[in-house]
RNA sequence: UUUCUGGAGAUGU
């Protein structure tokens, strides 16, 4: 199964869900790694409902138990269709079989609840985890910003920087997200120009768009043209 | 070999 996993990958890559369903159906003696990364590839080529099939059928057809990847993957599906009914009684077997402790897992249950609209499981999931990486951090940054939660999210930036991790690309857009749904644009602009002052980070497409989304819908449109003609990605 | 986080816009009521 062992290539056959890496190609599933490599079609997923590049948004070929068909063509790694073809390739897993060829895996004969399917591992664990073959479902969780065709799994995964079906989230990734955001076709959820096939994720989650596959998953029964996982469940049904073969003697392999899901793992804690497995249902990082699931959890990830239940978010892309914000089925907080699926998404529960996946939990409820994480609590039952005692695989709610990694952290993936964790950071998959805080996506998915704040994405179905039960933040506020989201944080208390967050509040309670033991341990945290940079994903949970941005995760529930992200999370709190999506729901208008701006001046949280800041909070929580700090508390994430307090703890020595460094942000990355990915904490930008969802402090720049925060900002924009929270109408704090100044904040927005401080954020956008430090991130490659002090981090190093170059600001890409998603970066660039939010900023001018924000500065847009906050009238400021000479600002807003500024950062267009600065910005290196073409016409998009 | 596999997991979890990342922008905006577009339809309808």
């Amino acid at each position: 199964p062992f290539v056959g996993n890496v190609i599933i990958t490599m079609y997923s890559k590049f948004n070929l869900i068909e063509e790694a369903q073809k390739v897993f159906r060829l895996i004969k003696d399917k591992d664990i790694i073959s479902w969780n990364t065709f799994i995964a590839a079906c989230s990734h080529c955001a076709d959820h409902e096939k994720g989650l099939r596959a998953f029964r059928e996982m469940l049904n057809d073969c003697s392999l138990r899901p793992d804690d990847f497995t249902f990082a993957s699931v959890l990830a599906a239940c978010a892309g269709l914000a089925s907080i009914y699926h998404g529960k009684q996946i939990h409820a077997h994480l609590i039952r079989t005692k695989l709610n402790q990694d952290i993936g897992v964790n950071n998959a249950l805080v996506n998915m609840y704040a994405k179905c609209g039960s933040f506020g499981y989201a944080c208390n999931i967050f509040k309670k985890m033991l341990h945290r990486n940079l994903v949970s951090w941005n995760t529930f940054v992200a999370g709190l910003g999506n729901h208008g939660l701006g001046e949280k999210a800041l909070e929580i930036f700090d508390q994430m920087k307090a703890t020595g991790l460094k942000p990355d690309s990915v904490t930008f857009i969802g402090l720049l997200v925060a900002c924009n749904h929270a109408g704090l644009v100044d904040k927005g602009l401080y954020f956008f120009n430090s991130m490659e002052e002090t981090y190093s980070i170059a600001p890409n497409i998603e970066h660039f768009s939010c900023l001018i989304d924000m500065l847009g819908r906050a009238g400021r449109l000479q600002e807003a043209e500024e950062y267009m003609s600065r910005y290196p990605f073409g016409r998009d």
